[in-house]
DNA sequence: GTCAATGCAAACATTTTGCAACTCT
DNA sequence: AGAGTTGCAAAATGTTTGCATTGAC
């Protein structure tokens, strides 16, 4: 689903990064440069508990807090983005590679799958239209069964209770 | 937004959660009864906060574990749903007498926009034929500015930082 | 040298859970 | 009578914050 990402790619997002705190007066810090390098790296959805695995296991000892802090950083400046699935805890990924896509997911297995989002996008554009909404962006999921779950369970085919 | 709901509408949802239980030997209890009356009655995206408020109000005297357990078994029986907007706690609104909608959120007031979502439900099932997906309900979420914030910043035109 | 960032622990907010007392059926 | 429910307080979770220390520019 994702594209591997190169050294030039985070090259890229590196410049990105230190040109948005330049902007700000904020500073680029160790921290930093291996947050951004981790999440770059990582190519699923991924929270701040895997982010502080994914450094512990480089050999890297940063905070927690300032993996919460960072990861707002890299929201902000467009490098990451929020990702929810209804659990408690926040889901990122990163966006440079990936085609903008919205997300299914199933209520059993919890697999999910990225989907093409244009056809979301120019719907949301009409439905604002309409209302004199000034889009800017969305939050789509498709809730259901995979094919897998859907056909391993043809008595029910009822999604697991919560 | 909402529509009023009448005595009978409550008399109809409370034979849906009646059923609901007894089918699962569970009970209604005195609190049950007057938590669905609550929700209900409330016409508003509420959280747990605000039934809290309300049973207080009404004289009512039902403990913050109750309300959390009873909420889950409200939108287990499809009395009310889950309607999320990216803060910290679950905010719920009612079925009945709503039509199928989704909604618009505005960055920078925060305004809530309903829309009838007819044409969402459409493209979702078409989208999930392709990639052979058992669709069941989806989340949908517009973000950006409403109109009246649109027009009152014409110089930035920038959603509020967070 | 200055001002911001870090790490830690404590604080917070929301939700869940263990359990004794209680209440529907 | 018996099984499920309640309220309370404690626990669990995920995230934020205060502050002394450290580090970037």
């Amino acid at each position: 689903m994702a594209k591997p990402v190169s050294e030039e790619d985070i090259v890229t997002a590196e410049s990105v990064f230190r040109e948005f705190l330049r902007d700000r007066g904020q500073k680029y810090t160790g921290e930093r440069k291996v947050m951004l390098r981790t999440v770059m790296s990582v190519h699923e959805h991924f929270d701040v508990e895997r982010i502080l695995v994914e450094l512990g296991q480089a050999g890297h000892r940063v905070g927690r807090a300032t993996v919460y802090r960072t990861l707002r950083l890299l929201e902000n400046c467009g490098i990451i983005k929020e990702v929810s699935f209804g659990q408690k805890q926040t889901y990122y990924e990163h966006i440079h590679g990936h085609a903008a896509h919205d997300h299914m997911v199933c209520r059993r297995c919890g697999r999910i799958l990225e989907f093409d989002n244009a056809a979301v996008v120019e719907l949301r554009k009409l439905l604002a239209r309409q209302v004199q909404f000034h889009d800017l962006s969305h939050r789509f999921q498709v809730l259901g069964l995979c094919r897998a779950c859907w056909q391993s369970c043809p008595a029910t085919r009822k999604p697991a209770a919560r």
